[in-house]
DNA sequence: ATGGGTGATTTGTCTAGGACAAAAATAAAA
DNA sequence: TTTTATTTTTGTCCTAGACAAATCACCCAT
């Protein structure tokens, strides 16, 4: 049981040349060969190398954590929390919340959707959201660094919630045909994570915007081109973590000279570079609770 | 106006690698440099590399398209059509069909959505599937090879459908805890395409199998992790055109050996390499419209 | 004409090691 | 403590060569 290359390249989201210059500075990965010459990377490394690309996402670097033993950095993993949010910790989440992630380690999709649902209607789209599946979102995606959650059982997740809010999205009442602002949503080629562009564009609806979803992963030319043809006021865009944040930096600026200046750019999701390094003419939402607010600005500043 | 090799891996879908051998073997890109030696692609080329990306997905091989002209490249995309069905051609498709293809020519999504969700009523599920959005997806499709239709409009439309008929899964009336096949459904890593993944799974949903799906972009470990998680009695499978045939084929062995002999593997969609070599093992569902009989053969099988 | 080999060509992906700018960490100065 | 300069770290790009697998082109026999 053994991977190439690329194999691992599209299980641990680690470039090739960086895996190969891994092996040259840190002694890790030791792929051995195949046949032809080739690396061949053993199935305990490619988990190992995907703890590590964990760790890296949350701040660590490369030279301190490559060639450690797979123990410590499963020590390492165990005591963090990505969003040092004190209220995760403290309780552990909500009982409430707990509920939903046990369901989710249960693997008991049909209860998890029926009380996705219930929440809809209990606490209305807005505070869904906003109390409900962001904070939910935050500790799946922690109980998966930490390696207490498998790829599918947060797929599962994510494939409920998605089809929760599709439904919920569906009922609120349709803009008008020329209310404003107008809205383009979609994400980057390399980003397939739908969902946080789902829950905005839920928030966004809420407020009478006009949205205008491309789905994931649009060319960057793309956008530009889609947000000309429909005369957006918005282009808006989610990046997830997993994002390569070069790539963000520097799609963001190419993005920006695709676009007239008359349109805007917000960039929002959980992508650590938007806060460390933000891009001059691109507005950060740096929460699902922003966007009201925003909007509004965005209606005054207009009317001038 | 000008992108660096990483952004037109990104825009093109084409390697890195790839791009650079074109260069030395077809002399073509043919990239200036930046102040730092490295490739600086203008914006035309990428443009054409673009068109000739699309030409490749239709057949053509690089030695023969890459150091054309454009002019010549686009008359290459015009004539053709990627599925020879006598069908769309005599025709050009019935004139409903037409006038769902004008919505997404002229950027009314909110028509569209309105025309589907008036089509899931009228028609029922399972013909709206089958003599609607199958062969709608097939003239978006060519549409988009004869380079008629902008990667956005597509996208567009592809979020139009998804809505829909999310919202119409939803009224499939559920299938019991018990009941039987029970289906896992995903697509492989590569693969981002769900729209066929939902169609597959309204249709199961249909025949009163329980259905459970992960979405796109399952690794292969996980997909089998998942599958005896739930312990399901299928794992079905959706390939679009876009993905590797060799990986395809690959994978699809490597899955097999992942998954006990007791679960059924079922693959669909329009990727040619399921026709082209089946894989022992692997049961492919050439058409849609086979689905209902294979469930079918399956009960009866399973009850001896 | 059509089906089935066989050899030649095409093509993407891998390999190697070198180079260097940008980011991050550290040290030094204010 | 804050600011500035220097060192280290790190990912990505570079060249150029190799080769297996897929595909084409050709010939032969049915």
């Amino acid at each position: 049981m053994s991977a190439s290359i690329a194999a691992v390249e599209r299980d641990t989201g680690i470039g090739k040349d960086t895996l190969r210059i891994w092996e040259r500075r840190y002694g890790f990965p030791t792929p051995g060969r195949d046949a032809f010459g080739e690396r061949s990377y053993p199935f305990e490394q490619v988990e190992k190398l995907r703890v590590i690309k964990r760790l890296l996402d949350q701040g660590h670097r490369p030279g301190r954590i490559v060639a450690l033993p797979m123990e410590t950095l499963m020590r390492l993993s165990q005591g963090q929390t990505s969003t040092p949010q004190k209220l995760n910790l403290e309780a552990g989440g909500s009982t409430e919340l707990r509920d939903f992630l046990d369901c989710v380690r249960q693997h008991d999709a049909e209860q998890l959707r029926r009380r996705l649902n219930q929440a809809v209607v209990g606490m209305g789209h807005y505070r869904f959201i906003t109390d409900l599946v962001a904070p939910l979102n935050g500790m799946i995606g922690d109980a998966w660094m930490r390696g207490e959650l498998e790829i599918f059982e947060e797929h599962l997740y994510t494939e409920c919630v998605t089809s929760v809010l599709r439904h919920a999205i569906g009922n609120v009442p349709q803009a008008q045909e020329q209310s404003r602002p107008s809205i383009l949503l979609t994400t980057f080629p390399q980003e397939s994570h739908g969902l946080g562009l789902l829950m905005v564009e839920c928030l966004l609806a809420l407020e009478g915007c006009r949205c205008l979803s491309l789905g994931t992963q649009t060319p960057l030319p793309d956008i530009a081109k889609a947000a000309q043809a429909h005369q957006v006021d918005i282009v808006a865009l989610s990046f997830s973590q997993s994002l390569n944040p070069n790539q963000v930096f520097d799609g963001l600026q190419e993005l920006l000279q695709l676009l007239p200046s008359s349109i805007q750019v917000w960039a929002g999701g959980r992508n650590p570079v938007l806060r460390r390094r933000p891009v001059p003419g691109v507005m950060v939402m740096g929460s699902l609770e922003l966007i009201p607010g925003q909007v509004r600005d965005w209606r005054q500043h207009q009317q001038t």
